[in-house]
DNA sequence: TGTACATCAGTGAACGCGCGTTCACTGATGTAC
DNA sequence: TGTACATCAGTGAACGCGCGTTCACTGATGTAC
């Protein structure tokens, strides 16, 4: 009930909507409406989604884990690729967040702003390993959302115009700066899901500063060296 | 009947066994035995899982794609992990020849070597996508099976030895080389992984010769300029 | 401000489905004598 | 070479389970007057 309470607040339900839910909390000590399903399912499709992995993921065990009835995520969700679609586009917009955590913390320069947003990418994927997998490597979100596709190319604009700052050219005029794009992005996704799939033991096994500057590296060499082809 | 004879010789039944069990296929046109099932079911398993998808595949769906009754499975491979574990192990096995394949139309040079198991790499993700999935992003088989952890650790073990031909140093040894094998390895997966998954537009539109020197450029970037860390 | 009523959000029972597993069975093969 | 018998490889019915979906329902909310 008091987490209840906590998220309808959060939300900013109307303080006299607020005291009525209350009260009815206090009575029932469990509410018949929630208040804030929506927000609930998404957090409890994600749980379920990293302790269940996406073959284990069910819509009747995200309701459970809410707390609710298994029908009532239809009220919110047509069915349960819209709450992994609903789920994705979250990811997306965490996944850039991560990128900005690490930027807002490097030198100005554009090579240091692209590896620091390709550690960003490996944050994010190493911290939630079961949602980069559904946003990356599943068809079970649908991609063509509006929502979805918009958070989605948004990631993919911001590493285009990044690789832009570094090389000097526009990746949609000049076919070698896409090259480039496909270099780093290759990279810093290559290295993410080998560290997922417990693969990269040499880099898993270094201590955590180490393990930045060596892929800092790897992230330069993929973008360093660059107009031999 | 015809797939069932040619089976049993493929594997080199006894012809006396032969003789008698083609008599039996003569006579009843559905022989109750199948002469090579769990070859049968390999086969089958990875129909299924390039259809289904990992999450959609079921061993009824793969006993029916065998023609033979869903129990029958069991006799060869414990459960659907079994199963599973076996394809991967045999997916490993392929996966070294498809890199055979394209080492043996390469330059002997230690890097043309290198380049080219990688576009053998790309080759069998790329050919064989549901099945790399299997094998580098899922848990669905056991990877703790003494088979598969000896072909995937051959694969790996290759692919050490060639980096250290280009590097001449042995990464087993030297750290800056283990992190040259994991350069070249985040490299290949990555551009496999994000070309599987359709994101990679810039080298999928590409035409096969472009993109795969694209591809060898982006190969040689994770190898050469190395030392700076 | 109070009341009536429409709408919204959740319940819980029921359904049909495909799944993995078990089990008694049977046809075919291989071997001992 | 023939026969008896053990073993192997397959069948098909049965089971219990969790799933998504549907549906009539009810409690709570919001709004018109």
């Amino acid at each position: 009930v008091s987490r209840q309470i906590w998220t309808a607040q959060r939300v900013g339900v109307s303080s006299i909507a607020m005291d009525t839910h209350r009260d009815a909390a206090r009575r029932h000590r469990r509410p018949y409406h929630h208040g804030d399903l929506r927000r609930a399912l998404l957090d409890a499709a994600e749980e379920e989604l990293t302790e269940n992995g996406i073959e284990g993921f069910s819509l009747r065990g995200v309701a459970k884990r809410a707390a609710v009835s298994h029908a009532a995520p239809a009220h919110h969700f047509r069915d349960a690729t819209g709450l992994l679609t609903a789920l994705a586009a979250l990811g997306f917009r965490r996944f850039v967040l991560a990128q900005d955590r690490r930027q807002s913390e490097a030198k100005p320069d554009a090579l240091a702003q692209l590896i620091a947003a390709g550690l960003g990418y490996i944050d994010f994927a190493t911290t939630h390993p079961a949602l980069f997998r559904l946003m990356f490597s599943s068809n079970r979100p649908d991609f063509t959302n509006a929502e979805l596709a918009e958070t989605a190319g948004g990631a993919f604009e911001r590493l285009v115009a990044q690789v832009r700052g570094v090389v000097g050219a526009d990746p949609r005029q000049d076919r070698i700066a896409m090259l480039d794009v496909m270099a780093a992005w290759s990279m810093v996704h290559g290295i993410a899901d080998l560290m997922n799939s417990g693969r990269a033991k040499p880099l898993l096994q270094m201590p955590t500063t180490e393990r930045e500057s060596a892929v800092s590296e790897l992230l330069a060499r993929a973008i360093r060296n660059r107009g031999s082809v």
